[in-house]
DNA sequence: TATTGTTATACTCTATAACTATA
DNA sequence: TATAGTTATAGAGTATAACAATA
């Protein structure tokens, strides 16, 4: 097939790069007050977020790895961490035995709970504050429907071609 | 003490969330290609981006910091690397002796021609298909402001108070 | 055989502090 | 004294591959 567009619109372009600087800015703020508040990196307050917010308080290692982190690996180590630090405890699931299901502590709970204002409060300051309810409201219409479509899209190539042949 | 706001409204969260989810999904295929067409990182496409999209090709080592890294000596980490990969040339500035001014050559171009076009596609792909002209004019409207706040916005306690006169 | 999770390992990246040189 | 940049170093984070255990 013919090639797609070689480059971005300028209203695209505008676009784009706004998102990428407003989303750097942004997560740059917050990683400093998670870290000052808490000791905690983004992941780790994202993984206890995830668990905070359960029913239960508990997830399965692969539901947590498929929604915050990339590698399963890279969630053991977090959660070893988290574990260390009394924020989280595992246990083999009572239904599947290879499972390994992470809880959230009280400590955990409680950590979540000290660092959470201030997370509100920079997100707020930041990116809700030349914002009206109206715009609020506009941008989540618009972010919605694109992160149903890449939740969707599978990521081309990211699925593990170990075909040897192939290019 | 006083609470700060103990959460955001729903409509706050929704468009917090898919705003974290969407560029979190957006980065991560960013990066894979990247790193599959051009063996290059995010920060070092950027760094490329941002010289070549300058008149001279060039650009003062802590012009670029500022715009796109956070600490002087990941930069010139990342300007070794790329001076080490023939991408981009250091040399004392003219006028003032203490300054460096990065360029980038003609492989530097080369390559970033070469990882534009997939580069485009993916952003084309994930995050404009879902959205209307229209859509992306109103997104582009509501980010900028949010862009332009936080860039007047001193990260607080971020900045070792280097304010001259200031506070 | 496929899935779940851990481990070992190697690598990339980042920041802090000490240092040099110029303004 | 303040600014620009480099270096040394140390730490955090991530991914890949090999592995063990269960379905």
């Amino acid at each position: 097939m013919p090639d797609s567009p070689p480059s971005l619109d300028p209203v695209q372009l505008g676009a784009y790069f706004a998102l990428v600087e407003v989303t750097s800015l942004l997560r740059h703020a917050v990683e400093q007050q998670l870290k000052e508040a808490g000791d905690l990196s983004y992941v780790q307050f994202q993984l206890l977020a995830r668990l905070g917010d359960s029913p239960t308080g508990s997830h399965r290692m692969t539901d947590l790895a498929d929604g915050v982190v990339y590698s399963r690996s890279g969630l053991t180590y977090q959660a070893s961490l988290l574990e260390k630090a009394g924020l989280v405890v595992r246990a083999p699931s009572p239904d599947d035995e290879r499972s390994t299901t992470v809880t959230i502590t009280d400590a955990g709970r409680a950590l979540l709970a000290r660092v959470l204002p201030g997370h509100v409060e920079v997100v707020s300051g930041l990116l809700f504050e030349p914002l009206s309810r109206d715009d609020v409201r506009t941008l989540a219409a618009l972010l919605a429907p694109v992160r149903d479509h890449m939740r969707s899209t599978p990521p081309r190539s990211a699925a593990p071609r170990r075909r040897k042949g192939g290019a």
